[in-house]
DNA sequence: CAGTATCCCACAGGATACTG
DNA sequence: CAGTATCCTGTGGGATACTG
């Protein structure tokens, strides 16, 4: 007997091996607070301090790192305006918009699950 | 100016709050196996040893773990029958399943992601 | 305003051994 | 077969302070 999976090669990403698409996935949005980035950024463009007003609960630095992480892994653009003071804004790439039906479907479902 | 979710209510889930259903889903299905584990119990109902195969790099306390946490948020159904050798079986509830369309697509987009 | 730079810790996750 | 029981470690994430 064997499922579906088993039958797979395996995905790399970044030099790391993954046995299904779904690693994969959690390990680009799993982070912490990364999602819910991801969702608002799906909404609209925001800049930094946009983002911290939201996430009051996260510091400058944790933001700031899952926000590079995204744009390492091509999913936000991060646009800085040469002026002072500084103005850095955030929006998703076109790979990062790929994956809002996923984001949309897990935040209804969280709700749901929520509920219960 | 404000977001879509900035407007909502927050979630309570488990005693912990949340501002948006994608961070109750990641509450869920966000550690390191659950959603391979999920995505397999969709295919069929395993019982552990079968599990073990396929997740050769996991231990049996972490599968052990993990499928507990399922149960308890009552995605997971155990079901142990009381015989020598032990056999305990897993399967997904109608709960667990109605996560399956996110498992999909996760598994799909992290492909398509990996493969970049 | 939008970040680094340090320092720090809890805890998710792992290794190994034992058991009903 | 399907687990616990222990002990241990790495690192994701936090607090605080400084800066172009």
């Amino acid at each position: 007997m064997q499922t579906n999976l088993e039958v797979k090669k395996t995905l790399v990403f970044r030099d790391k091996e993954y046995k299904c698409g779904i690693e994969v996935t959690l390990a680009v949005i799993g982070g912490k607070w990364k999602a819910a980035i991801l969702y608002h950024l799906a909404q609209q463009t925001m800049r930094f301090s946009e983002l911290q007003r939201y996430f009051t609960n996260t510091t400058r630095k944790m933001l700031t790192q899952q926000l590079r992480e995204l744009e390492r892994d091509g999913l936000v653009h991060r646009e800085v305006y040469p002026q002072v003071p500084p103005k850095v804004e955030y929006w998703l790439t076109d790979e990062g918009r790929s994956i809002k039906p996923i984001l949309d479907l897990m935040c209804e479902w969280g709700v749901g699950h929520a509920e219960k």
